[in-house]
DNA sequence: TGCAATTACTTTGCACGCAAAGTATAATCT
DNA sequence: AGATTATACTTTGCGTGCAAAGTAATTGCA
């Protein structure tokens, strides 16, 4: 029986967990500032793009799990960044929308990712270059 | 106002959140087999190799937050994996020790890393071994 | 020695992540 | 058309992740 891969200083998995969780408690305070968790603000710029869309449609992009989806869109909802409603055509879909609110919401979002990208000047774009390339193969896999 | 870098497709941070939620996913159905949750799995990894250790040595390795240790120790706890006892010389530490049934576990859980790599032949050594040594950065500046 | 600061751990409350079960509507099959 | 299956979303329950406040013991300083 061997054990040399169960040793935790090898884990690569555990690399991945506390980096996740450490850049995510990272956005915490400059999303504190907009109203928006991290899984909220990843909605929010999905919606960005999009300005509408079915709960079906962003749950591909924000790989957010459905039930959980529900949850955090009524979040949003409730803070008027966005709203719900079902459509006629399919009574199943519901299409959740931009708000006015939502929309301005923004203009102050727009500085999130230089400033976040300031803690990290010890990457070279090399590292982010290759770091992105390797997570890209690694989320194919996951489908 | 620029607004290139709110793109979702963009975001580093974003694909990190995936991986690793994704691989916990995935770890799931085999640490079922165990008993174990992820965060619970890594923490008998550390004792599997420490034997024992107070909960702030498990919480240095772990970088599991200090609140949520302790549940997830006791779980582990009442699951008989390890006990937890207070010291005479510092009546404020606790140690927390590898049970006889918590010992055992490790002979089976010995296949879960070479199964989990299983899922990434996409991945060349070469791949594997630069994304540790970027989220070693990475983690270097989140301390 | 006595009190303030520190340390080690616990508790609480909120927000997910996820699986599984549930509901309502639409599409398909005979 | 009526029954079956599939789709789109919701609900529920458990296990964290995290910040903040709390408790008890120890250390350090006047």
């Amino acid at each position: 029986m061997s054990f040399e891969h169960l040793q935790l200083d090898k884990q690569l998995c555990h690399r991945l967990y506390i980096a996740s969780n450490g850049i995510t408690r990272l956005y915490r305070p400059m999303l504190e500032e907009l109203d928006l968790t991290y899984p909220q603000y990843v909605l929010m710029m999905a919606l960005w793009e999009l300005e509408k869309a079915s709960v079906l449609e962003l749950q591909k992009l924000s790989k957010i799990d459905g039930g959980c989806l529900t949850q955090i869109l009524k979040k949003l909802e409730s803070k008027k960044f966005i709203t719900i409603k079902s459509t006629d055509e399919d009574k199943r879909k519901k299409i959740v929308s931009l708000s006015a609110k939502g929309a301005k919401l923004k203009d102050r979002a727009s500085s999130v990712p230089s400033k976040m990208f300031c803690n990290f000047k010890g990457l070279s774009s090399k590292d982010i270059q290759e770091l992105t390339r390797i997570l890209d193969k690694i989320n194919e896999e996951l489908v």
